[in-house]
This record gives structure tokens, sequence and C-alpha cells, in this order.
DNA sequence: TTCCTATTTGCCATTTTAGGAAAATAATTT
DNA sequence: AAATTATTTTCCTAAAATGGCAAATAGGAA
């Protein structure tokens, strides 16, 4: 692996890291059809504000939110759609693993 | 978030975290096509072997690749195509990045 | 201004992850 | 059987991620 795909495949991971965690997929989950403030989403996930928001701050890091002030609140939404095919061919991963589980079993 | 919602998205972030290592890309992508052996694996990655036969271990666990042995190597492939999905969206994901960044420096 | 609310940031303790070196396994070959 | 090769596992250390609490910041209301 060169240098310059090392960083390629550097950013690509900090993308998908962003993603690699329950509560930072529920997020995803609950802004992805409408935009959500910190505190519902804090109240939604059941943790600490201050670590949602890091939760939060993560994505937005990552290019997979966006945030947006209005008063006193931050409402967070989604910036990349194709985000939610991901968690289709996730679930296509657990699928096959349940079935592979059925027949090791058998 | 109740313990059984935790619990699916546990499973997913498992995966998706899985994924989340450049290293990891890397090896997905090196065996997209055709399957590997964790020693051509290992020269094409530069690391120690046993770096890199613990990286395929993290992504055989999650289920996004399987191994079969044949004689004294370990080839490796991988299970779930759609991954391969994934890196478009991850690539629109950066390719949104710079193209805010471009808009941000005008 | 002062108070209140929403959010972020800094600090700290704990846990998880990463990666190399060496030892353990496993299958072949001599 | 002994030597060789490919792979995994174990051990250990360094680095990064997590999460709550308290303090800092920012905007709005009294």
């Amino acid at each position: 692996m060169t240098e310059k795909e090392h960083q390629r495949y550097r950013a690509r991971a900090k993308v998908i890291k962003a993603l690699g965690h329950p509560t930072r997929l529920f997020l995803v989950d609950q802004i992805a059809h409408e935009e959500k403030c910190v505190c519902e989403l804090t109240q939604l996930v059941g943790a600490d504000m201050s670590t949602v928001s890091k939760h939060l701050a993560i994505l937005r890091e990552a290019g997979i939110v966006e945030d947006e002030k209005r008063g006193l609140q931050v409402f967070y939404r989604l910036r990349v759609p194709c985000i939610l095919n991901l968690f289709t061919c996730v679930e296509g991963v657990l699928k096959a693993d349940a079935k592979a589980q059925a027949a090791a079993a058998r």
C-alpha cells in the first residue's frame, strides 16, 4: 500500500468509523427523514447531553450530518442520504449470518 | 433507545466498525474480485503477518469475509458484495466535503 | 443586566483498539 | 521424524475512543 493509497483509505475509514457506533447509528436513523435538535435527540438516546453532542460532532466532522443553529437550539440533519442504503447492506450481512448459523446448527 | 433497539444497533455497529480501518478497507478492496491468501495480502499491506491475520479475523467475525484453508494457505474472499456500494457512498461524502470546502473558501 | 435554557468543551477514569515479537498450530516436504 | 512454510494466538505496550461531570459559551427572556 503506497502512502497515497493509505491516505485515501484513511479518509474513507474516517467516514465509516464515524458510523461504527450504536448510538451514532441510532442518531443517523433519527434524523434520516427530518432534522432534530440536540435536546430531542438527547432524550431519545437517553444519555448525557454532552455525550450526544460529542457523537453528533463526530458525525459532522465525518461529513455525514450538518447542523444549523436556530435560536437556542442546534438542529442536525443528514447530509448524505445514501448512507441509508448502507443500512440495507448491513442488514444483509446480519441476515446472512443468521442463515449460516442455522445451517451450521443443522 | 430501548434495550432491544440498542442490541440491534450494536449488531449493526459491529459490522460497520469492522470496516472502519484503513487496512481493513484495503483488504476488502483486494479480495473484492478474487480470493487471496494471507501471505499475498500481507505483502500487499506491508505489515506484520500477525497484524494482517488479526484484521482479517475481525472482518470474518463481522460476517464480511469468509475464509477457506487449502493446504498450507488460507484464502479469504468477500462474503457480501453489497459492501462495495458502500464505498461509492463514502466517496460521495468525501466529494461533498471537497465541494463544501471549495465553497467555503470562495 | 440578570436569569434561564441549549449546547459545547475540558478534564478525567475506564475501556477498547492496534500492532509487533515471540510462541503455538497446522499442513507439507525432505 | 525433522525441517519448512503459512497462519493464528498470546503477550505486552502505546494510542485512541467512550462517557459522565463540571465549567464555559451563546442566545433569549424577564
